[in-house]
DNA sequence: TTCATGTGTAATATTTTTCTTACACATGAA
DNA sequence: TTCATGTGTAAGAAAAATATTACACATGAA
């Protein structure tokens, strides 16, 4: 959950999930560009949502030999409010950094 | 939007909410100590989920005439989904910091 | 007056996140 | 072979978030 929401408190990370949703699954190189930011962040951006299990990444061949690794949104729908944050809470670890979704 | 996943992004905060949401409002001093962190540090994460519409705070004068700041959550109910971000998207600006709720 | 309680905030670490730059490797086409 | 395209990641710089410490101020009770 807080990896959720951590996932989800960047600009660039919005708009990511928000291109993907719109315009369908695209592999990293090409998405770069479309979002308009260099490719090394994008991989650490997708890196961070697909933990979140916002996306979903796939490794596929094109005709041409290159392996492009596509990424799509998955179908999340999360209902935020105080009773469900109460409960998030209580798998929340002592050290309580980052953990299992 | 980006406000509000920013304000949950943060463990601290996620207790404080579920604290308030569970015990029902409290003053700084009393909720520092229940939550078990620093008054000035509770006062920095509780400005932020204020300023994310998260919780609202009142001033009160208590019996013996301590000025008493008393919090409480707000009645959120977020869905957080694909489409939703797609339209939470078009209010970033630019520079895409953060911004109006 | 002094103590215990409450409020707020400024200045300074400290830690995380974010971003850039550079490297290594692979394939098909020219 | 060389070029254009794709993949990944490591190292360091830069920026932002987090946390501590210290200060200032107020009130009622002892």
């Amino acid at each position: 959950m807080l990896r959720v929401f951590s996932a989800l408190a960047n600009p660039h990370r919005l708009r990511i999930v928000a291109t993907l949703s719109a315009n369908g699954r695209n592999y990293i190189s090409q998405l770069a560009r479309e979002v308009g930011i260099s490719r090394p962040l994008l991989h650490l951006h997708l890196q961070k949502l697909e933990e979140a299990g916002l996306v979903t990444s796939k490794l596929e061949l094109s005709d041409d030999g290159k392996a492009l690794n596509y990424f799509e949104v998955t179908d999340f729908k999360i209902v935020v409010s105080p009773r469900m944050i109460e409960t998030a809470v209580q798998t929340l670890t002592a050290d309580s950094k980052k953990q299992g979704d």
